[in-house]
DNA sequence: ATCCGGATCGCCT
DNA sequence: GGCGATCCGGATG
């Protein structure tokens, strides 16, 4: 019983560095696109997973109304206006965690949402932490399905992403041509500004809306 | 394959 | 008081 489904098939490469502080430091659009083909790491007592970022959206700081930080700055909203290259984890619906990477200088108020990870190690633990998921493809193709599988909750919210307990390291770079960008998925606000992005062809993406444009990145 | 409602609760108006 | 940067299961075509 291996690869039950399609393919885990990310590479399993050595280990790559953390990525720098000054990697967050800049445009939110650049880092989100950036962020496609890093690894996503996880370590808590139950094990470490890892998975590669293959779906980012970009939320751009106070001036975007999609963005908490439209809203000020509040209790929930701390570590989004905290300094880059930290975690801003937050509750939605109630329920479900959605993680996100700061960007830009600290008081701004921006950040990158991963919203899907191509699973690289520890797959076993995340099959076990979401036992009803039959094909592994949708143990982390979402924003809340990934924090699931991955065992990433409020908790970990502010912490370095160069110390842990959740860490962005250096993956394989993704090409401009592998990359489709198109609206953001689940919100009123802004809805048609394009700053989705996503690898092509990867089976961990998330499903994209019906009617929703897809458009080639463009430096 | 696609659509729809329910779950569940912290946060903002 | 109402609404989410969502997920899942059940109904429908």
């Amino acid at each position: 019983m291996m690869n039950r489904d399609a393919a885990p098939t990310a590479r399993r490469s050595r280990l790559g560095s953390p990525l720098p502080t000054r990697f967050y430091d800049r445009a939110t659009e650049l880092v989100a696109r950036e962020l496609l083909g890093t690894v996503l790491e996880s370590s808590t007592p139950e094990g470490i997973t890892r998975g590669r970022v293959v779906e980012t959206e970009a939320y751009l700081g106070p001036d975007d109304p999609a963005c908490h930080a439209a809203a000020g700055l509040t209790m929930r909203t701390t570590h989004l206006f905290g300094p880059p290259g930290r975690s801003y984890v937050y509750l939605i619906y109630g329920m479900y965690w959605c993680f996100n990477a700061v960007t830009r200088e600290r008081g701004h108020g921006a950040a990158v949402l991963v919203r899907a990870v191509h699973p690289v190690d520890g797959l076993a633990l995340m099959r076990r932490r979401r036992p009803n998921v039959k094909k592994d493809r949708d143990l982390t193709n979402g924003p809340g399905k990934l924090c699931l599988a991955m065992g990433i909750d409020g908790s970990m919210s502010g912490c370095s992403l160069r110390d842990g307990p959740v860490v962005m390291r250096v993956g394989e770079p993704v090409s401009d041509d592998e990359v489709v960008v198109t609206p953001r998925v689940g919100i009123t606000q802004a809805a048609e500004w394009p700053l989705r992005y996503l690898v092509r062809d990867d089976p961990f993406v998330s499903a994209t809306p019906k009617g929703f444009p897809r458009m080639p990145y463009r430096t």
